[in-house]
DNA sequence: CAGATTATTATGTATGCACATAAAAACATC
DNA sequence: GATGTTTTTATGTGCATACATAATAATCTG
């Protein structure tokens, strides 16, 4: 009986997916400690912790202290999306990206806006429309609304030719945000600058970013029908 | 002067998090080497490195062998979706949670499904449609194809109680997969079981997973109008 | 026997050390 | 001066050890 040993951390961690692909381990399972392991795979148990912890991350374990290691009963899908700046995803595919600023202009906000800013109701923002294009055709509208109180350089940048959206990324930093994903039925506005039939599916991006406890931005991207985010799992 | 000593990996990360914000670090600056902020923190090495490497992998730092580390110039915003089961979607927002079964057959796919599956245009696969429900409300329809040939279990499956989204995960392994996020518009026969206008913007999810070189499953799960996935960022 | 206390145990992590590895920089060679 | 080779250096990782911590199991106590 040759037992294989494991020297680096991936192999292991491969050893262990193969284990729970196989359903040597069921979801559900406890799998042996990591002492147990180390030992059977011959190598130290810093190691099989690293791999274990990896695939904990991933959400294919479950791991807690003193009851031990088990294969994620229902394993949870981790889709890992990358939201670049709109600009780098249109060029990403060879596309000619450009921009039309639509309209800048400070005002007090919707109630909505400021309470979810947590800004006081009359405070105005500086409020931004933008439309993005991909080979000239519409692509993405940007609505948004800036905290200038918290990023007050933005009251001297005009927008005209570089987007909010990448303008805040480079000079406003924060801290965390919330991004919310859902499908809107284009407003005949909407569907009049995006070209598209009224009450067309839109895919849409609500993104609200905070610098410690101070909103710094709100905006939402409707895309233009067709538009698909994907991600391996 | 007063350098406070960092003794676990978190508040390493955590001071290294406050520079960046700071602006101490800036975007495309390098930071630097873990040997120097080791002895600054007065930590071991190995606890800046894992400091750092849990900022790597999360899109902040990018780091190269030799070259060194700095900050990210675009920090790509990583957004974490958990793709959960629907009905533990709808539990734990404390909804009642149901299901309805609306087909269950075994026919020749359409070319488009058996080209995305890899499978042979006249091979039959079996075909499920669901209804998920919460509070006894139209919540989201499933469409999906069963390539049985790879999980055989499921011929023998009525889906009449459990739905094919969480059967599948418990008795389907997969190796990796991809998901596509869209907004669809409803269909005519779409609206009239999700109880909603023609036409409404609907959140989709397109999944499509393998074991290996084959293909599992392929589904397309529509949500009604309204429905939104978030996460913090 | 319920409830509080203590022991046990598996994971979590800090540390010093050694060596691996990738890539840049310095150097040598033609 | 272009090209190939060696050195240097910062990160990447493995290991043995020690101790921390959370959560369960066992025990004690009224």
């Amino acid at each position: 009986m040759n037992t294989p040993t494991f020297r680096n951390w991936q192999s292991v961690q491969s050893e262990v997916l193969r284990r729970i692909h196989a359903r040597e381990w069921k979801p559900g399972d406890f799998i042996p400690n990591e002492t147990d392991l180390a030992l059977e795979f011959g190598c130290a148990r810093t190691t099989v912790n690293r791999a274990l912890r990896a695939l904990a991350d991933s959400g294919l374990l479950d791991r807690r202290r003193k009851a031990g290691t088990r294969v994620a009963a229902q394993p949870v899908a981790k889709a890992i999306l990358d939201i670049a700046v709109i600009r780098s995803e249109i060029e990403e595919r060879g596309q000619n990206y450009s921009y039309r600023l639509m309209a800048r202009q400070t005002t007090v906000p919707p109630v909505t806006v400021s309470a979810a800013m947590h800004t006081n109701a009359d405070d105005p923002l500086l409020s931004i429309r933008a439309l993005h294009m991909s080979d000239d055709a519409p692509y993405a509208l940007e609505d948004r609304w800036i905290n200038t109180s918290v990023v007050p350089a933005a009251k001297d940048e005009t927008f005209q030719d570089v987007s909010a959206n990448e303008w805040l990324l480079k000079h406003a930093p924060y801290t965390h945000g919330e991004i919310v994903f859902s499908a809107t039925a284009a407003s005949e506005e909407d569907s009049a600058i995006m070209d598209c039939p009224e009450h067309s599916a839109l895919f849409t991006i609500d993104r609200l970013t905070w610098d410690q406890g101070a909103a710094v931005t709100k905006a939402r991207i409707l895309f233009g029908p067709g538009h698909q985010l994907r991600t391996a799992l």
